[in-house]
DNA sequence: TGCCTCAGTCGCCGT
DNA sequence: ACGGCGATTGAGGCA
């Protein structure tokens, strides 16, 4: 159900926020989403309840409460433009193509696009420290974590790495190797390139999307398959 | 502009995205920004726009287009329900309390409240390993790096605030002290506190927003000012 | 404008 | 349920 309204709305809960008079739509989703969007501006809702709220109509407008996680809406309906109700609505699928799981299943399936020699050992290779998207060998036999990006490589993206080199150092299993990181993204931070310069064993290959083999090709929405 | 209507939507830009026929609500603001949610679940939208896009009427629909950014959503409407033009939208201000600029402003003003003795230098002071929320000196003028959580201190904070030890430990104008990290939030995760354990000047802190001399009381919402 | 960080982040997938 | 992390992240602030 949407409401087309002028509102005022008060949200308690993680924070306590308040929205002065408004024209408004207000979403209730079948389950039990709430939305509030402002005609004005910006993709964000101004307010919202999480899914399996249960509401309740109180004296000048709707309350939105969700027991478990201690959160409550209110909505103060001041006047009502229209209230639509679509009954049994019909829900398509979305396909995304492109995001970060597809940009690591191309790279998997080439590797030496990284590096030539690189061979993939494991992916989402498991560490004390965290999963390694990549794991492989490079043409030395050095254990080499590759880290992914789909964006740009961020400070943290450079030390979340420097800890799996530093455990891989720990393991017997590596004693006489040097293990390496690569940083794969389409940008680096200036920062974190900063953060590279001292780290002789890591580096960073910039690599896009587009670029890569097969990119939005196999694509359900291509348009000649 | 509001449009409740049967239709497939798709996307091209930072990705490919391609919505099947469903129920939505697509609402254009002002600004240019588009949202298209489905009535069916979550809070978020399947598809949207950004500020500043721009709208044309195609055949079987509409298309929304920022060139700047690269972005084009099309939306094919099978079944129009019903279109709201609400015209001069009010638009009424959105106030929080309780998010974490507000957290460390309170903590700011009585860092006392987190040691005996503390006193606050510098807020979000700026180091290569990023910026420390506040940076102060303890009881025993060594140079303490404090670490705010409005929700819970992760793994990832504790290695943040490692970084600006080791950065603190480098300079030249800290020799002679013993850099101090104090991680503050609510909660703590329990990976994080086995990691604070084996870090004898790292200690973690427990603080909620509610327990803070002011919290909530300088509040529009207030009942009793 | 870019860069960086927070968000009432949400949502997914894993243990 | 907790944890870890990506997102077409979005949004704000500061250099």
């Amino acid at each position: 159900m949407t409401i087309h309204c002028r509102a005022m709305a008060r949200y308690t809960g993680r924070i306590d926020a308040e929205l002065g008079l408004s024209d408004v739509v207000l979403i209730i989703k079948d389950d039990g989403a709430v939305v509030l969007h402002s005609m004005q501006a910006g993709v964000n809702p101004r307010n919202w309840m999480p899914s399996a709220t249960e509401m309740d109509v109180i004296p000048g407008g709707l309350r939105f409460h969700h027991a478990k996680r201690g959160e409550t809406l209110e909505v103060f309906i001041e006047q009502e433009y229209a209230r639509i109700e679509t009954e049994p609505s019909l829900a398509g699928d979305l396909v995304k193509l492109g995001a970060e799981r597809e940009f690591g299943d191309l790279l998997a399936a080439d590797v030496e696009r990284i590096e030539k020699g690189m061979s993939l050992i494991s992916r989402e290779y498991r560490t004390p420290a965290g999963p390694v998207d990549l794991f492989c060998h490079d043409r030395q036999g050095n254990p080499t974590c590759i880290e992914l990006k789909r964006v740009r490589v961020t400070l943290d993206a450079v030390w979340q790495c420097k800890r799996y080199l530093f455990h891989l150092q720990q393991m017997e299993e590596w004693q006489g190797t040097t293990p390496r990181g690569i940083l794969v993204a389409p940008s680096l931070q200036k920062t974190a390139g900063s953060a590279l310069v001292d780290e002789p064993h890591m580096s960073f290959v910039r690599i896009r999307y587009e670029d890569l083999e097969g990119a939005r090709t196999r694509s359900a929405l291509a348009k000649d398959p």
